[in-house]
This record gives C-alpha cells, structure tokens and sequence, in this order.
RNA sequence: GCGCCUGUGGCUCAAUGGAUAGAGCAUUUGGCUUCGGACCAAAGGGUUGGGGGUUCGAGUCCCUCCGGGCGCGCCA
C-alpha cells in the first residue's frame, strides 16, 4: 500500500512536470524516505534539480510544485492519505502521511508479514547462488562460516525480493589437493602402524587427519600397510574426501545451511564438458597456442594477461574446469550467477568473468561477492591463528562456543567488504552489550504480551473480543512514538530491497536493532494493556502495533538464520 | 611495482550524492509496589587519515599523497 501510495506520488510530479512542459527525461524524479522523520515519510528534492535548469530560486519552484501537487492529490483522491506538504530550506518537498495511511501499513503487515515484505524485483529470474565451496581438505573455518552466513542470509533476501533460488556447494573433489590429502592421509595412517614415513612437503598437518586414520584403522584394519601403488593413494584420497565432505555437511546443517546442490567437479564436470567449453571458445577466437601450452585472451575481456588452460605438461590449470563449471550453469537454466568467495580468490575475479563473457554472457550475468576475513578476538585481545600448521578455530568449535544464533548475527552485522572483528566473550554474553540478544529480547518480550492479550480476551476483560487481532476496529494510535514505530516497520521492504541491490545483508541487521530499539522506548514509556473498560481500544491497538513489530522482527531473523524465541 | 578492499568520537561500527554525520560499548547521571530491568531516559565525546577537484549540496563521486589488510604462478 504505501509502495503504491508512492508510486503515485511519483506520478503526480512527473505529470507535473509534463505540465510544465519540463522534459522529465532529463531528470529523473527521486522521492525517498528521509532518515529523520522531521522531514516527512517521503521527500523530494526536485525543486533543487531544477533551479539550474529554469534558472529560478529552488524555493520558489518548490512552492509551486506544491502547490501543483495538491492539486493532483485531489484528482488522483490520494489526498485522504496526505497530511500535508510542507517546502523546506535548500528546496526540499517533504510528503507527510495521515494516520490513516499508516494505519492501513499496519493492517498490511497485521495480515501477513511475509506478503508485506515481498517484492518483485527479481521478476521470477532463476538465481544459483554459489558459496562455501571449501576444498574437501579439512574441517570448515571461521571465513567459510561467514560466507555460509551471507550466502544463505542472501538467498532468503533473493528470494523474498522475487527470485526463484538455488544454492550450491561445489566440491573441488579433484586435483592436487586431493592427491596431497590422499598423501598426508597415508603418511599418517603409516606413522601410527608405526612406519616411518616422509610426510609430504605441501600435506595438511591438521590434527584431524590423525583422526581419520585412526578411524580408518578401526573400521577397515591395517589392509593399505604394504601398498603404496598410485590405486592406494587413490583409496586415501576418496576415504578422505569423502569423510570431510560428510562433516562439512554435517557442519552446514547445524548451522542453519542447506543446499539445493552438491555439485561435484570430479562426477560432474566430465572430460566432455570440459572440451565442450575449450571448443566454443576456440570456435569463438579466444584460444591460442603458445610454449607447448594452450592459452585463453582473457585480456579481451579486461584481464591483465592471459590465461594458461592447458599447461605444456598436459595437464589442466585451475581455471579450465572451473570455465566449463560455468558454462554448465547456465545451460541449466540459471539467469543470474552469484559466487561466494573469499578474497584470497579476489585476483582469480577477472579471468573467470573474461571467461563467462566469451562464452557470450553479460558480465552482469555473474556477480562474484568477496567475503572479506573475519579476525576473532576475547575481550578485545585477538586470537592467534595459524592456517599453515592446521591451526585455526573451526565453524564447528564456533558454534560450541558462541551458539549458532549469535555467530550467524555477528556475521551480518558488518558489510561484506569490510573485515569484521568477531569478539568471543562479547557473542557469548547475555546482557545488553550483545545486540543479538537485544534483537531477541524485543521479540521474547512481544511474546510475553501475546500471551498476556489471549488470556485476557479469554476472561472476557477485552469486551466482545474474543482474538485479540481484530485490525479494523484497532486505529485508537495517535501517538507520535507509535507512529515512529509504524515509518521503522514500513522501512522493512525497503531495506530488503537495499540488501538485494547491494548483494549484502549487512543493513537487516541493522536495520533489526533500530527496531528492536524503538520497540523497548515504546514500551518503557507506554503501558500496552490498562486495565479498564473505557481503555479497551487502546489497550487493543498497542497491542495490534508490537505485534506488528514482533512479526517483522520474527520475520527479519528468519531472513538471517536466527531463532526467534517466545522465551528466553 | 600493479590490482582489489579499507581508513568516521577512546573501542566496534552505521549513514540509496541531501537537511544538525548517527548507534552500541566504555565514562557520568537518572528510572521498576503495574505488561519480562537481557530494558529505558539523559550528558559529555568529531576538522569523517591529509590535500585538491566535480556539484546547488561530498563521509559518499574523481585525482593525489599517507596508513592498514589481501592478492598478483604453465599452484589449487
């Protein structure tokens, strides 16, 4: 409703400006929610674009234009939802909503939340967001933990804002990595069969592949003790691979992150494939030969050089089947690619987009996210981490620690691109200082009153209500703190919008705990119930109003993968 | 050297090119015999790293310098 209120203002001035004779081409008409309320629910600042142009005072074009607007407002019988509107200093027009079109957002949401919030601007486009995607080579860290977070907190906002989502997990399940996982596998196993053995120079020192051997020990006994041929290391390989990705698995799930698909470069990104995609970009001109290798021009599609896709060895590099892995995912159907990374894959950006373009895509097409690092610390003093001996705090040490509610909301809190410091003691701590618990608290509290209400409307102390939620008779709100809380809930589709527009979640969160705290100032200055016959109406509509909040509130944390109690 | 990210009160961070740069923590001071005090109200604290430029208007865009993080392989 008020999206449509909106769009008819916008309406409004761009007749306006046809009006007077103003091509509105020229200038595009901006009418925005102001971040202070003093300035109106909706703000333009036309008048100032358009003092250039006409050469005239922007308050005097402002004055006219409102004047003009009221006039429209009239004719187009919006003018009941308007309380006023009013030219400010520089030249602003500022749009002010009557109670009554705020009473009709509160019905909306009232009604259903999720509807309130959903918007169409993906228009039904199918999206495969792609994230996590860790090597098979050991457990998940505390940056896949974030990019799990934003990854599954975006395809909720994505899918909410119209898009139909899949997400995926690509598991690197070949190459190098696996045959040295294979390798350090083995060299352990021997060691604890009580061999001497050379551990490989580049092999994974972790702890937990002691683990796995001793694992492998138990269920298949000492049967690879005297076979070191290529097919041993193989079975190493696979063994390994396969019980990481369980784990791994297993880890995601209790973070709250499922996947559409697993998707494996070993079974699925055939040999065919991968020459499928060498032959369109050689029938395409962008492969050439060069010292015994096989090049891409990836410096057409602004790269810095070219890139090697078959070394003189034979052998493939890197980014082939990751070309191919591409290709594939839009002959799936998909419109729009979203990758996950983190940013020691930042340099590896240009020559996978290079790719998508000579295969005849919009950049656009492939939105590649760099997660940038998240540093922890306790109380302040950092935590030392060493990824080079296999020492660094795990997702699934994390989430013993800190829960995972807490961890999924600390993530999001800051905007992707910025590193965030993740403080363990201030996660873990149950107080005031600790936002997810405000966010939460605000939503336990609503609950309380819930309860409250259904057991007074079953005493009868509510008159003839019987279900508190009766929106239609519920417009005794005439507060100005009330009406703050009814712009913040309007906000949320908005927020959304920004979040899907950005490709970050950063500002839900945010955008939660501005709510949270509008909720507890209402709440600390007005009493939702009093007793009383006479006070029955307000009674009912402060309480229709927190209850609204709770279900945007309920709503918002589902969006990030957080729990919303009834209790705490 | 080149490329990407970043620099905002003591600390952690906000702010679709808009109006007086906002929160939380920390500090100081207040508030429950009534719906959950894991809360609220108030105060102090800033040349948005420096310097130019574009604009009616710049924390935001452009240039430059300085500081921090990361990446620059026929590795994956």
């Amino acid at each position: 409703m008020p999206d449509k209120l909106k769009s008819m203002i916008v309406q409004a001035v761009s007749e306006i400006l046809d009006d007077l004779k103003l091509a509105s081409n020229d200038i595009v008409i901006e009418i925005d929610a102001p971040k202070d309320t003093q300035f109106g629910d909706f703000s333009t600042n036309i008048a100032m674009k358009l003092a250039r142009i006409l050469k005239k005072s922007p308050i005097e074009i402002a004055e006219l234009i409102q004047d003009l607007m009221l006039k429209k407002f009239k004719k187009m019988s919006i003018d009941g939802k308007i309380k006023k509107v009013e030219v400010k200093r520089p030249g602003f027009i500022n749009i002010f909503l009557s109670s009554g079109a705020l009473h009709d957002i509160l019905r909306v949401i009232s009604k259903d939340a999720e509807a309130f919030a959903r918007n169409t601007q993906g228009d039904g486009k199918k999206v495969l967001i792609e994230f996590v995607s860790a090597n098979p080579t050991g457990p998940l860290s505390i940056a896949h933990a974030r990019q799990a977070a934003v990854g599954d907190c975006l395809g909720n906002i994505l899918n909410i804002c119209g898009y139909e989502v899949s997400r995926e997990y690509y598991i690197n399940d070949e190459g190098n990595q696996i045959k040295n996982l294979g390798l350090s596998l083995q060299a352990r196993y021997l060691e604890i069969l009580g061999k001497t053995v050379n551990f490989p120079e580049d092999g994974y020192k972790g702890k937990y592949l002691y683990d796995l051997a001793q694992k492998l020990i138990k269920a298949q006994g000492q049967k690879y003790l005297n076979n070191d041929g290529s097919k041993a290391v193989e079975f190493f390989s696979n063994y390994a691979a396969g019980e990481i990705l369980g784990q791994i698995k297993e880890e995601l799930e209790l973070f709250g992150v499922t996947f559409d698909s697993w998707y494996s470069q070993k079974n699925q990104i055939t040999p065919q494939r991968i020459s499928e995609a060498i032959k369109e970009l050689t029938s395409k001109g962008y492969i050439y030969e060069k010292d015994g290798a096989t090049w891409f021009k990836s410096t057409q599609f602004k790269d810095d050089k070219d890139r090697v896709i078959i070394k003189s060895d034979g052998l493939m590099t890197y980014l082939t089947p990751d070309i191919a892995y591409h290709r594939v995912k839009f002959e799936r159907g998909f419109d729009k690619l979203i990758n996950i990374w983190g940013p020691d894959h930042h340099g590896y950006i240009n020559r996978l987009k290079a790719s998508v373009c000579a295969l005849g895509h919009c950049p656009e097409d492939l939105s590649i996210l760099i997660i940038q690092l998240a540093t922890l610390s306790r109380g302040g003093t950092p935590v030392v981490m060493s990824t080079r001996a296999g020492e660094y705090i795990t997702l699934a040490e994390l989430m013993q620690e800190v829960g995972k509610d807490a961890a999924r909301f600390f993530f999001l809190m800051r905007r992707c691109d910025s590193q965030l410091e993740f403080d363990l003691e201030l996660a873990k701590k149950h107080s005031m200082e600790n936002p997810v618990y405000y966010v939460q608290y605000a939503h336990a509290r609503i609950s309380g009153i819930r309860k409250l209400f259904s057991e007074l409307a079953d005493e009868g102390a509510l008159g003839d209500i019987k279900e508190p939620l009766e929106a239609g008779r519920l417009c005794a709100i005439s507060e100005e703190d009330a009406s703050i809380l009814i712009k913040k809930l309007n906000c949320f589709p908005d927020v959304l919008i920004n979040c899907c527009e950005s490709l970050d979640p950063q500002s839900l969160s945010t955008y939660l705990r501005e709510l949270a705290g509008d909720f507890h100032a209402f709440y600390n200055k007005h009493r939702i119930y009093t007793e009383g016959k006479e006070n029955i109406e307000q009674s009912l509509s402060r309480y229709f109003l927190i209850d609204s909040v709770g279900k945007v509130i309920a709503l918002g944390l589902k969006i990030m993968g957080v729990v919303a109690p009834s209790e705490m």
